[in-house]
DNA sequence: CAGTATCCCTCAAGATACTG
DNA sequence: CAGTATCTTGAGGGATACTG
């Protein structure tokens, strides 16, 4: 991360996303803060990463605007992390993962945890990339064209 | 990565996906693998890694069953690396963290690539997680409901 | 509790030479 | 061309002590 390449100059977008969040904590910090996690201590329990690390990368996360911090929402001193509205915009990044990996790295019942709506219980749809009139396309069917 | 918490033994889906393809260089393969490069050389030429370690991110890409080898398609004695059911299953990923980047890390009109249907020259439309019957979901309206 | 400051160390990554 | 082998480096990360 952060390579002398300079990634933010690089033209792909995939690139430039994973070099701010394509690194072994950074997502996972992301994913604990959609399951409602926002404090340090928590953070770090669940993830046992190094506090130091996990500073450092909650630090880069503000400053990426990813994360924002705020009062505690109880009586204590500290502040809290929570997603801003960029951050949430991760949610499809995380749930593609989700879905990816629970699709292929697990054995046929092995159990997992799921993602589920709220208000129904059932597990979420299959992501899949459309057009903007509803089909579904495949990764043939497309290609990356270059801006100028 | 590959870190000694055996992520393999984790639960969670997006842990365990990151642990496979969550480094600075695998998903840029991936990525260049759905963009048709196919080759060693244009791997490398196109993302400038040191020959090493595309060598060793193809192996464990082929032994995670996201790329296969192949006889190559000229004339050549060497092989191509293509994209495997499963590989081809990370596009939602790809896709995703290319639309999050284009919209949140790059200037307002600053250029870059897009997406776009061949057949009809139009970008995909921004991916969003649904229920299966349709409708779109918020990250607050979904909560992780352990498996055993 | 919520971090910061140090120290240390491993490993990812780069460079380069070599081989079929 | 398509890799492998070897060496070196630097950054990422862990452990721990310290502070408000």
């Amino acid at each position: 991360m952060n390579s002398g390449k300079n990634m933010n100059a690089q033209p792909c977008p995939v690139a430039r996303s994973l070099d701010l969040i394509g690194d072994r904590w950074t997502l996972l910090v992301v994913r604990d803060a959609f399951d409602g996690v926002r404090r340090f201590s928590d953070f770090q329990r669940h993830l046992g990463v190094a506090r130091n690390i996990l500073s450092e990368r909650l630090r880069r996360l503000v400053d990426a605007g990813i994360l924002a911090t705020q009062p505690a929402s109880d009586s204590s001193a500290y502040q809290e992390y929570v997603l801003t509205e960029q951050g949430k915009a991760l949610f499809p990044v995380v749930v593609a993962l989700r879905q990816w990996g629970e699709r292929h790295l697990f054995a046929e019942h092995e159990p997992h945890s799921e993602l589920v709506e709220k208000r129904t219980g059932k597990p979420l749809a299959f992501m899949a990339p459309q057009t903007t009139d509803g089909r579904e396309v495949s990764a043939d069917e497309t290609e990356v064209r270059k801006l100028s």
